[in-house]
DNA sequence: ACCGTTGTTTTGAATTACTCAAAACAAGAT
DNA sequence: ATCTTGTTTTGAGTAATTCAAAACAACGGT
């Protein structure tokens, strides 16, 4: 499934990021500035749903030498260093967002596979506390809507 | 009628009238009865929680000739007929599980891997709602805890 | 500005989880 | 018992990701 690029949310950031800020975030989370994590931090906030292999081609088309391995790194650095939140939507590969510390949440078309941010829904959602959660020290609740986007909800409904 | 896992064991199930019941419940589905399709049956009825290939392994202590597409194709009949439903969290391999039908959760812990089923704070399907929508046709709501099971927060607290 | 340490990227290969396709086979209807 | 249809085996293939070692680059110290 191809995934389509979803609009920004409220927070929406200018869709041409400024280098120095691209370079600030990756520098104050403790990580060393090179020109491929700059490349990939770019596309991402072009893109704010996206797969490695997307993001990989976004920057191969600056930086031709660039391989998927180094995208791959750059990813898990991000991840890991927290600028950067990997989902895991069943069926579909890994995808990456700029967007963290809020713990929002997110809406998958099922047929198209476009994703949509939604704002986190503690204090509004039962279904955000377990009723019993067994013992467990319960650190992240993970929340993903299944639907059907408004564009695929009109075109299954044609003839 | 769906079991939570903490409710029997495998050596409480009176086995004679448990392949009856398994019989029952495929047939009913519209499936053909095979031996592979009991032996996948009863196998996730003793692991509430299994991948396919923990499945693939209990199903061929007794019946060693069984393929693992065999078991890939048990599950997906399953699957899409509706009487086992497939989970698939961040970083794991898809796990399978008898309880259909509700609308209750998971909750799996970040260490050893473990997942609890865990039910909704309010009755029905109140996890269908997001706080807003943009537009899609919500049909399903799926939510996973993740967390320190009680096991390994006694063993990660020691020295 | 240069150097050295440390971390990053490239290169190449491997792995995991899963899917596809065709032939052999078995279940259930007649 | 036979026929039709669906299931399983056999064998191969793929997508997404990970691993490992060598080449390379960033950045703090000199």
């Amino acid at each position: 499934m191809t995934i389509p690029e979803s609009s920004y949310g409220a927070d929406m950031r200018p869709a041409v990021a400024d280098a120095g800020l691209l370079e600030d975030g990756i520098r104050s989370a403790g990580l060393k500035v090179t020109v491929p994590r700059l490349a990939v931090l770019r596309a991402l906030t072009d893109r704010p749903h996206a797969t490695a292999d997307a993001l990989f081609g976004a920057v191969r088309a600056d930086l031709p030498g660039t391989s998927l391995q180094a995208v791959y790194g750059v990813l898990a650095s991000f991840t890991t260093a927290g600028i950067v939140r990997k989902i895991e939507p069943a069926g579909s590969p890994a995808l990456f967002e700029r967007r963290v510390g809020d713990n929002h949440h997110h809406i998958v078309c099922t047929r198209c596979g476009v994703v949509h941010d939604v704002d986190c829904a503690v204090g509004h959602s039962p279904c955000l506390t377990p009723v019993d959660a067994l013992g467990f020290d319960v650190r992240a609740a993970e929340v993903i809507y299944w639907g059907l986007c408004a564009q695929c909800q009109s075109e299954t409904a044609l003839p």
